[in-house]
DNA sequence: GATATACTTTACTCTATAGTAATGTGATCT
DNA sequence: AGATCACATTACTATAGAGTAAAGTATATC
């Protein structure tokens, strides 16, 4: 049990941090943060890369620039997406290693179970 | 930017991180998970801390035992939860601070335009 | 100025889930 | 056994949002 210092939380920041973390809970926006961390992206270069429909794409690309997750910049026809913030990857980083370490585990516990 | 490693992630691995997501997703949950900062609690101590109804609150420890986020002891009439794991409290130590920083660049970036 | 291009928004359907009340379940006590 | 307690589940309503198609908007090109 690592040490941990315990905040005061208010329901304001409650409802924030919710906010937030549901901007990461869907598949397609994920596989967005995931593709920009490449670097700043137009839309139709992320359309092509998670094979979504440009519709949806940018629905999602707004859902994550109203979450100031990715910022956007307009050049001539293009809007290029970016990571807005450091601490998205940060956030990325312990979320993948979770769920790596969860599907080694899976993998593990199926193996020896079989 | 900081350097960071890359990972191949599968449409299974986002689906997995965007569960993990949606259950630090509602406030009741994320209250949930703080009053369990201070360790294992029963769900009635839990009812009274968070002010949700009981029914809600059950329903809510139920998905947070699914996304393996809490665990569960049965203890004659009671049930015990706790924090699984201790990726969870880095996590929301990140997301607490990145909350923090948002709440006070907000207030300032208010005040100045005051 | 008409047309094409890149993106955004709207309108729609469908599904998931939050909150609540009522009921169910299993352990404990008398 | 019957009552009670702690919790879980079910059934219901209301709302949010994911995916899609169609229409809208703004910029560039001819």
């Amino acid at each position: 049990m690592p040490e941990f210092k315990k905040r005061d939380l208010s329901d304001e920041a409650f409802e924030m941090l919710g906010e937030q973390f549901k901007a990461f809970s869907e598949p397609m926006r994920l596989k967005l943060v995931y593709s920009l961390m490449d670097g700043e992206k137009s839309v139709s270069e992320l359309v092509e890369e998670t094979g979504g429909l440009q519709a949806n794409v940018s629905k999602h690309l707004r859902m994550l620039l109203e979450a100031k997750v990715v910022e956007r910049r307009k050049q001539g026809l293009n809007s290029f997406y970016a990571i807005a913030d450091e601490s998205v990857f940060k956030l990325c980083d312990l979320m993948c290693n979770s769920v790596e370490d969860r599907l080694t585990a899976d993998l593990k516990s199926f193996s020896s179970s079989a």
